[in-house]
DNA sequence: GAGTGGTCTAGACCACGCA
DNA sequence: GCGTGGTCTAGACCACTCT
């Protein structure tokens, strides 16, 4: 007997419908929500039942919820966008800011591996992003972006792109990137590598495989990047 | 103005009663706590107040609630110590289980950086472990663990250690860790590496620095491990 | 059937931000 | 002073587990 719920509570049909409303743009980033009040009225349920659909949204850091002022849908900022999911750090711990540097764009037929990694239909469309990032000035990153052209269409043609990418996908395209899967591997510098962040060839590079995921479930990106951790570290606490 | 919080709210109380409960150990790992009614009763609180500090509990997995039956002090079991905070996977995604093989145990002076990472007193003893850990019965990483003898006292008279240090902690120290911190760098084998994992010297390393916090907030373990990431990799989900 | 946690409601009052 | 979210209570009923 391996049967679906038989049951949602009442406060995840409400998540469901916020959820929806959120995809949607019913509310935009940055705006306020309706008063839990007026929600509750509205969808013909109690204020502590919104309550606790909106309290999963703040978890899951879809909304933001600020005591005397109202419920605001959660934005990419600039500054938050890029440490959201960024977890290179220097040596002491300090996050610095990075900057890009040699930046190319084209447009493609997807390969394998990328029709693999997004779900795409074979012959797809993809962008590649090719950027090298600075820290305090030096080459330190090398990143390559994936991205299904159909999702974010015309994207090419935005050079300079800027230097926070997801704030650009949720306010232009919709695509609001709510986790990364992360995969890291040791490798060694390559000759492109080392060219590229002015390394010797054979030394250490920290290669970090992340799928961006959007609020819908959809994988939207995919990044591949190759650090040099001689000056940075990957900082993550695990509960 | 910078004060201290002029409040803490019932279920803040109530949640820092049950902390330390279980950090006292008056309710012991895998045991039932009392009802919500029992404890609302207890405290003199409404048993919704009693609910909300459980919840918190549970979504910190101090403890574990199960419908119909109780609220019950989380456990470090075996599969679970093992598994909660070892982020490597084979590559197809799929955990493969650690074991143990040429372990060492000795007790000595913390070095200086020791003492920094777990905020010892200069001339502490400390007790290090290493030991290589076989992925599929390869050797595939180089664990070493330094523990604050004061907080061990007499583990490095238990050899053979369990596959699974931190059930141990839990159970026969009472320390519990519920977080780590880990930092990540790439970096090339040396020649010990290179014995103990069979690997070639340069061949590149995932190397993992992990101190691990303990309930009451104490830093508890110091553990580096250098992974050979041929096959395996590191995963973690950002969100 | 008894006891547990899970959901839902209704209402009172508190803390905060703003005009 | 008003409207917002935050806390706290009391009580009803539901879903699950075990006896």
């Amino acid at each position: 007997m391996d049967e679906a719920p038989h049951y949602r509570p009442l406060y995840r049909q409400v998540y469901g419908f916020l959820v929806k409303q959120i995809a949607d743009g019913s509310w935009r980033p940055g705006e306020s929500l309706p008063s839990e009040q007026a929600l509750a009225a509205r969808l013909n349920v109690s204020q502590g039942t919104v309550r606790k659909a909106l309290d999963s949204l703040a978890v899951e850091k879809l909304v933001e919820r600020r005591q005397g002022k109202g419920t605001y849908v959660a934005e990419h900022t600039q500054e938050r966008a890029l440490f959201r999911f960024f977890r290179l750090t220097t040596i002491g711990g300090v996050r610095a800011i990075p900057t890009s540097a040699g930046e190319t764009v084209r447009r493609r037929e997807a390969r394998r591996d990328e029709i693999q990694r997004l779900n795409l239909a074979s012959g797809a469309l993809v962008v590649e992003i090719n950027r090298t990032r600075l820290i305090d000035g030096k080459p330190a990153i090398h990143e390559r972006i994936i991205l299904p052209l159909a999702l974010f269409p015309g994207i090419d043609k935005r050079t300079p792109l800027p230097n926070a990418l997801y704030s650009l996908y949720q306010h232009e395209y919709g695509h609001n990137i709510v986790a990364a899967h992360e995969e890291l591997r040791a490798e060694l510098a390559r000759k492109e590598d080392a060219r590229r962040l002015k390394l010797k060839p054979g030394a250490p590079l920290l290669h970090i495989d992340r799928i961006g995921v959007a609020l819908d479930g959809m994988r939207v990106e995919w990044r591949t990047s190759r650090c040099d951790t001689s000056h940075l570290v990957y900082a993550v606490t695990l509960s």
